[in-house]
RNA sequence: GCGCCCGUAGCUCAGUUGGAUAGAGCGUUGGCCUCCGGAGCCAAAGGUCGUGAGUUCGAGUCUCGCCGGGCGCGCCA
């Protein structure tokens, strides 16, 4: 519909531009907007007051001008011009009603389009290092990033979901260091726990699995373990540092015995058993969110295939790496960043952030034309020495998009809930999804910009009522199945092409209101996608739900009059399909009762 | 100190990329079921859009300066 009429304004202005009035009109945006103000008709332009001084006319006059060279429509009722010069159009209800019928015959796929035209699109999203359980903060990445590509999905784009797992670097070392601790504790060595060192009970659990499945194969003494290792820091229960130690060199020297101690062999098999059990809780965790990958990419494999080396010569020949203090550095500050950054440790290591180079120069080199990262927000800072990288390897750093996402906070009667347990442990998602639903944490998730903090409360997302928004909108959706039932109880066939001839019925103000919403589905749609703003359709559906409801309240649907009958059966099975389509896109279900 | 994000009704937030009289929900107050699900609907009250300037036909929206809050500034990931 807005299409249409912007193709209308376009052929208009073209005229007005031959008559030598306007000049040239083809890099000209036109503006094309839903009125707030059912008065204003369904659209409205500025472009007459944009365009007036250029044209050495009145806006209005413009305006008025601009109207006489429209060409004739059957969907337009009629145009007006008004205020300043605005131009107010108004749709025959007539397509409103074709919309109604195009809605219940594309089903499912009503509200996709084909703007996003075959483009080729990565999202990347949750990456949590395989080191322990999602928490909430992680959740708010993954129903955001699952949304957003399937909004991209929607509007017609190649959509590939990714999931990079960190499984290369120290901290999986920490993590297998610490699995091997708690097994040793668990076999009766008395020796502390490292300060750094993963303290969840999910790492006591893979160690319970270790000795369950192979017994006291992997013991060493605890004497041997403890042997000479530069102190810890150690600290009190009240906080209180008790001793000053450095408990960096403190876990890397561990790493260095338990790999000593149990040799490469025990040890990898030690390191991978904790890995993949973290992995896979992750992925039942996500998959039980209605969250799936076509992609889990492993930062190991990248290294392995010599990737990142690679893209440390490729760096170092074009001139952008210099060596001080032993370390090699990226001049990233010749492309925007703030300072240089280290590539390569001075212990040969190359860091997380030549990994992540590599990473995001294969992403272009797998012929992704967009690609999507969804972090949160405290890695803000990275963004600009990843697109620094990008430049200076001759890749297009506008065609990466970094969405931040902030941080989500628990409210629990009011108050700000624990956000630790015992171990300064954060929530977990599966916690937070046991508590309120999937349904519910994949819509309060999303119900905010990503870059807002989000108060999620707890009480309302588990709360069955209207002040509940997922509730209020699964209700319209079982309220219009509720009617259908009671269709077939009372034996009252619902006869679609007679409900369409009729739609010239529904001439109250509340289906008008409905119609509109109806029709403003497309656009959200198309708006979210391209905005990469969930929320937008999150609103939009308790828009349309409010529409459904006070039309309801209003009027009867089941009337005796067939005619009337099935042109408002029609209305809120078009109403019912809008709902479920964008409560799919949420990743929220769409019940028939409730 | 520097950089990024955020300040809109008592609370939580929208605000169609610069448009017409700034909107929802919660909370408060008052109404609506002989009727398809009251898990719903309606109405009232509530605002110097943090603040001061600037840009122009027009600013909650763009620019700059302040004030207040969050985050980031490792040879960590």
């Amino acid at each position: 519909m807005k299409t249409h009429l912007h193709a209308l304004v376009t052929q208009a202005l073209r005229q007005l531009h031959q008559e030598g009035l306007l000049p040239a009109i083809d890099t000209l945006v036109i503006p094309l907007e839903r009125t707030r103000d059912r008065a204003h008709g369904d659209f409205a332009s500025s472009i007459a007051l944009s365009l007036a001084r250029t044209a050495r006319c009145k806006p209005r006059d413009l305006a008025e001008r601009i109207r006489a060279a429209l060409p004739a429509s059957t969907h337009l009722a009629r145009v007006e011009i008004a205020g300043p010069g605005f131009i107010n159009f108004f749709l025959a209800p007539a397509a409103y009603h074709a919309l109604v019928g195009e809605i219940l015959a594309q089903g499912d796929a009503f509200g996709r389009s084909t703007i996003g035209a075959g483009q080729r699109v990565q999202v990347e999203f949750v990456s949590a290092n395989p080191t322990g359980p999602l928490h909430v903060g992680h959740g708010r990445g993954a129903a955001f990033g699952a949304t957003v590509a399937n909004l991209l999905e929607a509007i017609g784009c190649q959509v590939q979901r990714e999931y990079y797992v960190n499984d290369a670097g120290r901290q999986m070392n920490i993590l297998a260091a610490s699995v091997w601790l708690r097994y040793l504790e668990h076999c009766g060595e008395r020796l502390p726990f490292p300060r750094n060192g993963y303290r969840g009970d999910y790492v006591r659990d893979i160690a319970k699995r270790l000795y369950a499945e192979h017994g006291g194969a992997y013991v060493a003494a605890a004497a041997e373990v403890m042997r000479n290792l530069p102190a810890d820091e150690v600290r009190d229960a009240s906080g209180e540092r008790v001793i000053a130690g450095d408990k960096e060199a403190h876990i890397d020297a561990l790493i260095e015995r338990t790999r000593a101690l149990l040799g490469e062999p025990r040890y990898r098999y030690i390191f991978e058993l904790g890995l993949n059990t973290i992995l896979d809780d992750i992925r039942d965790d996500l998959a039980e969110f209605g969250v799936r990958y076509q992609e889990w990419y492993s930062e190991r494999g990248l290294a392995e295939q010599g990737a990142v080396n690679r893209v440390v010569n490729r760096l170092r020949d074009a001139g952008y790496v210099y060596e001080q203090d032993g370390a090699l550095w990226f001049r990233s500050s010749a492309f925007g960043d703030e300072k240089d950054r280290v590539v390569q440790r001075e212990n040969g290591q190359t860091t997380y952030f030549a990994s992540d180079i590599a990473y995001h120069l294969e992403k272009f080199e797998r012929g992704f034309e967009r690609v999507i990262d969804v972090w949160g927000a405290d890695h803000h800072g990275y963004v600009p020495r990843v697109k620094a990288a990008l430049q200076a390897l001759g890749a297009d750093p506008t065609r990466l998009d970094v969405l931040l996402v902030q941080f989500a906070i628990l409210y629990r009667n009011g108050e700000r809930a624990q956000m630790s347990t015992r171990s300064g442990e954060f929530v977990t998602l599966r916690e937070l999804r046991q508590e309120v639903g999937n349904d519910a944490a994949r819509f309060f998730y999303v119900l905010r910009k990503s870059e807002q903090h989000l108060d999620f409360d707890l009480d309302l997302a588990k709360s069955q009522s209207k002040d509940n928004p997922v509730y209020y909108i699964q209700y319209a959706h079982a309220r219009v199945c509720s009617v259908l039932r009671q269709c077939h109880d009372k034996g009252i066939t619902y006869d679609r092409a007679r409900g369409q001839a009729h739609l010239g019925l529904l001439v109250e103000p509340h289906e008008d209101a409905l119609l509109v919403a109806l029709a403003r589905y497309a656009e959200t749609v198309e708006t979210a996608a391209l905005n990469h703003e969930p929320h937008l359709l999150a609103h939009y559906l308790r828009d349309l739900a409010n529409a459904f409801h006070t039309y309801y309240n209003e009027h009867r649907v089941l009337v005796d009059d067939p005619a009337l009958r099935d042109a408002r059966l029609s209305l809120s099975l078009a109403t019912r399909q809008v709902i479920r389509n964008g409560l799919g896109l949420l990743g929220v279900s769409a019940p028939e009762s409730m």
